[in-house]
DNA sequence: TCGTAAGCGAGACGGTACGTCTAGTCTTTCA
DNA sequence: TGAAAGACTAGACGTACCGTCTCGCTTACGA
């Protein structure tokens, strides 16, 4: 954030409010869902005046964003120690965070808001999306190192467009399977979309004869 | 609706608000958004008693998934020759009904409001989401007939969810590339997925070996 | 007035919230004063949405202007046998109401409102002001029919001339004694206060001379 | 500047910040009226904190007061040669001074505050009311050299009554006819009041006996 | 053919939340 | 150390919709 040199004059704005607000919003969001949640209602849970609340976020969606944008970053992608585990194990932990109600509710609420605001869609790639692609990056890497994958291409280019593609399959699957078809994301259907981005449909529509897709 | 026996009397309800009722809803959806559609707003453009619409529609969302519900519906996949191609088609004009404004707007919208409604839910899936895997469902068996995929398993489960799978895939990469990632989704775009899908990662991180993925 | 040949579409207004809200702004008015008067709470007294209120009166000064203009038409001029008694009994009448809190607040207040409005200047006048010239007019008549004062000018503008001056004199003295002097208007000073109007400041200087001032 | 020796810790713009927030206050008054001026509006026209201002007045009626009240100190009468040359006077300055729009406004609001603040109701007497019977003392007691009036009653609480009676009479007619009738005090009616208060009622009821109350 | 039941438009109703404004108070930093 | 700047709590403002409820029609069926 390169220097905020700016001497602030006036009374700083209080840490606490903004820690106590960005809670109540969680809270709230996951007892009363999106629709329902209300500034008023955020405002009174963190025990701040609604103008605290509206000079820090010009609209509900915003401050939804940053709310939730925290819990994206949790995501962590342990070593599996091949790309399949590896695969699985986001494939798993991100509809873990998909299955809990403030993160799904908040999601798709802000995207929908943001089909109509420029705005909000910059601000939700800057706080979620584009945060989650250094896990995509991070599997590739290792798998290159093991040999799984080959090196990156001379193009970077190409490479962004590779990892943007790996990004968007994962990771609207599992949106698809968990918000949409209103299917659980478990072992099993992991396991079977692993074996499909890793070998591609033929192999997947007859798994028989390599390996079992159930646990 | 198969047998309504009831003798209905009185007045029976126009079928001319139905239809001014839905255009208005999607006429408006597109100008204002989600979240300042209102049921006031769309009874005064349909012409129509904000009575006569609560008659029929006993929420927005419902309202919403009805109106955009027959959008859908226009999706179809000809032939392309080759599953290759029947694939980056469906991609192709799947693509091209979520860039319409009231067809991605809808389409998060309610998916937003039945994260915490279980009835709407069943209807988006009824209304939209279940017709569309008709499109995965004749695509593949064009591509068995054309030996290019395995004849059906001997279990109806194992079909039932590979096509779940597939369906999963297919749109949610779509979906997430078109409105969470914000960017086109183009020919280029859809040769590599469609590689990345029909071969798997290995192929796809590599591609020069094989064919060029852009058009 | 006159006919209201508009056939009323839509539900019509519920004359009960009329009465509910006139009623609950005069006792709102007295138990919280003016300027902690507020539109909701007349709302929530009156057991009537804030809507229903606007719907009505654009503004607070407004309605209470409405509330109190009834009290004021509770004035009467009984007749007192003489002009002197005429013009001491109004004097304590009119000095009685503004005694009443509701009377005192309400009116200081919309005429300071009423200073920057042209509109709410006309309302008063309309409401309030004009209403008690009658009182004038019938005590004006019975002295002249008592042989106390002499006819009407031939010119009907002097006529109005000499009523609206005595209106503002009788009135002004009694309000600038209650209000700004903040002294109370008793028997004794209506006695002294007619002695001036009738006789003129030579005789009110010295009152001995002829009658006693007192009661 | 070398021969300023003031270290000055305390508070250097103490004076300068009073007379600046009594004009903006006054200029305020005037664009905005009494309902729309705010204590943050009045310090910054001022350029002074809100602090500042409330450090030396609690409410905003006690700074309209002061603020107001130099206004009415301008009042003057100068000696028109009898008394009712004097009393036409003092009707047409006082007049003239409750047309500026900042001592109409505020002197009606802040009476309207005061009718439930008893302090506020000292301070306005204190600070405008009993400033102005120098007014009528000093008339009368002219009109007493002249031979005009009666000399003082033996008793001076009588002399008191008459007093505040006739300064009761003359203001509160200038007001009431100026804001709450809402007509202009000018030379004829002035001319028509001070008959009606020099000779009474009969006097003035059939003025063309004696002089044209017209200039 | 006529009654009657439901649908229709209009718009008022009691509510909830909005986003803004103001009142006063409470920290900061500057001079 | 007082004044400016401005963040703070509290709560009223007037507006917009909500979903429901009269109204006074209109429309079609069935007795």
């Amino acid at each position: 954030m390169a220097g905020c040199p700016a001497p602030r004059r006036g009374r700083p704005r209080s840490a606490a409010a903004d820690r106590a607000i960005l809670d109540a919003t969680r809270t709230a969001l996951v007892e009363v869902g999106w629709s329902k949640l209300t500034m008023g209602e955020v405002a009174r849970r963190a025990g701040v005046a609604k103008t605290t609340l509206y000079r820090r976020w010009a609209a509900k969606s915003e401050l939804v964003v940053d709310a939730v944008a925290v819990l994206f970053d949790e995501l962590e992608l342990p070593d599996g120690g091949s790309l399949r585990a590896d695969v699985e194990g986001v494939v798993l932990s991100f509809a873990a965070l998909l299955r809990r109600p403030e993160t799904k509710t908040a999601l798709m609420a802000v995207l929908a808001e943001s089909t109509t605001d420029e705005a909000l869609r910059r601000r939700i790639r800057a706080a979620i999306v584009d945060r989650q692609k250094r896990l995509v990056l991070d599997g590739r890497a290792r798998a290159q190192r093991r040999g799984e994958l080959p090196p990156d291409s001379a193009d970077p280019a190409e490479t962004e467009r590779v990892v943007d593609l790996i990004f968007d399959v994962i990771a609207g699957a599992v949106v698809h399977r968990s918000l949409v078809s209103d299917c659980p994301v478990d072992g099993a259907w992991a396991a079977t979309f692993t074996t499909l981005l890793l070998d591609g449909l033929g192999s997947a529509s007859a798994p028989r004869a390599g390996e079992p897709p159930g646990p």
